[in-house]
DNA sequence: TCAAAACCTAAGCATACGCTTAGGCACATA
DNA sequence: TATGTGCCTAAGCGTATGCTTAGGTTTTGA
């Protein structure tokens, strides 16, 4: 019939991903896509229809990544100890080079806040709430914790992750660890 | 000699704090600065030579708007008390309409990241050094903490604040007082 | 009263943005 | 090997950005 496409969709977003991670949605333009992604205007316009959709498609694919170290959350039967890891296996994924990214969503969320764009909004709160009910979910392992504790705790977590993926921006390692050990002293 | 200026930098400095605050760097033009600062791009350059210079003394002005409760914690001499009273304090501060602008250091932090003017980065981290010498201040308080407990805890608290700052944009009231509650549980 | 200093207005600079499109080029089918 | 579908190149659309500047206006001290 005709000629295929000569780049693989899947690829090159996992490219965009990278760039919306470190630089944010605005501070990302067309122009830097087209370098990282290595294809044409055209091309990105072809599959993605515009710059929100590269980035909605970037989001699942940021959802995807992160995919690993939330199923080994999912899968662990340790209570609390298995959210402890998540946090560090967090750590671990959001860092490169010597500074860290953070974390998109979280990122995404502080650039845009209420000014985001419905869609864009409803992905990220789909995510943190995905998140949090993982958390629920070892906390309930615990059959010490009542249902308030286990909220009142989530909220908490929630809370600790999103000031570690800043954190992660400005300050040390050891700083780190240091609030992830606080985090778990008493929970 | 001369005709006067026709508006107060202080004043107009103000306006442009809060336009900084809400939408960021990159997201904030000069045309809107114009809008809300009442005066005209001429007199913008002319009393702060760039975009960057309006920024960095909106910077200095936010530092002095929150200096009301930083003063508090400050003369405090209650300890961790006094820090939970910062964090309630803070996130008051941070709260406009609705929804929460969080903390604008936090935010420039977020967006900007690494890649931020050295001149920003370095009043930022100022910023911030600021803060966590306060919450060692406080914890210092209670005699029974050694150095070692305190520069962990200092660190925590830091994170944890920070975590605030963004929670604020996303989480209701009672998520966020669920996760100050938690905070002073483990110190 | 008047010249000079410093203001403000508003037009305009070069560049970058998100997005579109004409036209050539490559490739799967026949 | 011819054909026609659909990709890719690259030029360009209108608008917005950060910043500058000519020129008129206001206020000051002599």
């Amino acid at each position: 019939m005709a000629r295929k496409k000569q780049y693989i969709e899947q690829e090159v977003l996992e490219k965009a991903m990278h760039l919306f991670w470190r630089n944010g949605y605005e501070n990302t333009s067309i122009r830097m896509l087209e370098k990282e992604m290595g294809i044409n205007q055209f091309s990105i316009y072809a599959s993605f229809g515009s710059k929100q959709g590269v980035f909605l498609q970037s989001i699942k694919a940021y959802n995807k990544k992160i995919q690993g170290i939330t199923d080994k959350l999912e899968k662990s039967q340790n209570g609390v100890e298995g959210i402890k890891q998540y946090f560090k296996d967090f750590l671990e994924f959001a860092k490169e080079d010597d500074l860290s990214k953070g974390c998109m969503v979280t990122n995404t969320v502080n650039e845009l806040g209420k000014d985001a764009d419905p869609l864009v909004m409803s992905e990220l709160k789909k995510f943190a709430d995905n998140i949090k009910s993982l958390f629920v979910n070892n906390l309930k392992q615990d059959r010490n914790k009542n249902a308030e504790t286990i909220e009142r705790q989530a909220n908490f977590l929630m809370n600790s992750i999103l000031g570690l993926s800043v954190a992660s921006k400005m300050f040390n390692d050891k700083q780190l660890e240091d609030s992830i050990e606080t985090v778990f002293l008493n929970i």
